[in-house]
DNA sequence: GTCGGTGCAAATTATTTGCACAAGT
DNA sequence: ACTTGTGCAAATAATTTGCACCGAC
C-alpha cells in the first residue's frame, strides 16, 4: 500500500475514534505517513507550514499528544531536548542512533526482549513496556 | 568503605583533575555518596539547602553538568520530565522502573550487552554507550 | 592575590494553555 | 447548530547564563 492510502487508512481509523479529521490533522497525518525518520515537533511545524502556512506550532504539539494517547504514533526522547516521533504500525522495534549525525536505525531482537521478561520476571516485575537505544558511530573497516 | 571516605576519595579524585572543592561542591558529593535512590538536580537541591541553605539551584545545575563531565555521575532521563542522577562506580548497570511508584531497580544482563554488541555489528556501528529502561510493575502473585 | 565558583535574577528552550473565533460533522 | 479544534500570545517547567562579589588554592 502507498502512503497517501497508508494516510488515509489513518484518517479512517481516527475518524472511527470520534476524532475531527481537521485540515491540519490531515497535514501533520500526511507528513507522519511520508517521513521515513524521526522528526521532532519543530521540523514537523517546519513541513506542515510548506503545504500550509496558517498551521501553527501549538496545534502541532496537540495533534502529536492526541495521536499518541490514540496509538498512532510513538514519542521518544533520544538525548538532545526535543522529543521525536514516529508513526505506529510496522511492529515493536528498538533503536541505534548514529551519535554524530543523529540519523536513526531501527532493529528488533526477540532474543534480547525474551532476556529482558526473564529479568524483569526474576526482580518480581512485569514488563509494561520497554526503551533500548544504542548509540553508536558508524565502524570504519580496516 | 563507608560513604563519607568514598565522598573523600571523590573529592581527592577531583582535586587532581584540577577541581576546587568548595562547600557547596563538598555538600553536594556526600549527598550523592549518601543517597541510594536517583534523585533530580531538584531533590538534590532540597536535601543540599537542610545542610547547607545557602546553596542555589543553579550551583546544584552547573556541579551536576561538571561531575558528568568528570564522569563522577551519571545522569538518566527517565520518563517524566527532569533529569536524574547517579554517582559513577560500581560498574555498569542498566534500570527496572517502576510505573506506580518511580523506584529503580538497579540490573544487569552480559547476555544482552552482548547481544547488542552483535546487532550493532552487524548495522555496521560501534556502540559508544547505550540505554536500557524496563518500565513495569509488581507482578501479583497468584 | 588570582582566577574560578557562587548566588541571584533574568534569559532560553521545549511544551502547554486560556481565550475568542473558525470549522468539522 | 453544536461542539471540538485552531491560532495567537501568554504561561509553565526545566535548565542555563550574565554579572558582581566571594572564597579556594
Amino acid at each position: 500500500m502507498n502512503q497517501a492510502a497508508q494516510s488515509k487508512d489513518y484518517e479512517e481509523e481516527l475518524r472511527r475514534a470520534g476524532v475531527r479529521i481537521t485540515r491540519p490533522r490531515q497535514v501533520i497525518l500526511r507528513i507522519l505517513s511520508e517521513t521515513e525518520d524521526h522528526p521532532d515537533a519543530m521540523e514537523i511545524f517546519n513541513r506542515a507550514c510548506e503545504i500550509d502556512p496558517s498551521i501553527s506550532l501549538s496545534t502541532v504539539y496537540r495533534t502529536m499528544k492526541l495521536l499518541e494517547e490514540k496509538g498512532a504514533i510513538h514519542r521518544h526522547a533520544f538525548e538532545g531536548g526535543r522529543a521525536r516521533f514516529e508513526q505506529a504500525g510496522g511492529g515493536h522495534h528498538d533503536h541505534l542512533i548514529d551519535i554524530d549525525t543523529g540519523d536513526v536505525i531501527e532493529f528488533h531482537s526477540g532474543k534480547i526482549e525474551a532476556l529482558q521478561d526473564e529479568i524483569a520476571r526474576s526482580l518480581g516485575y512485569e514488563i509494561v513496556y520497554h526503551k533500548l537505544e544504542l548509540y553508536g558511530r558508524k565502524r570504519r573497516r580496516r
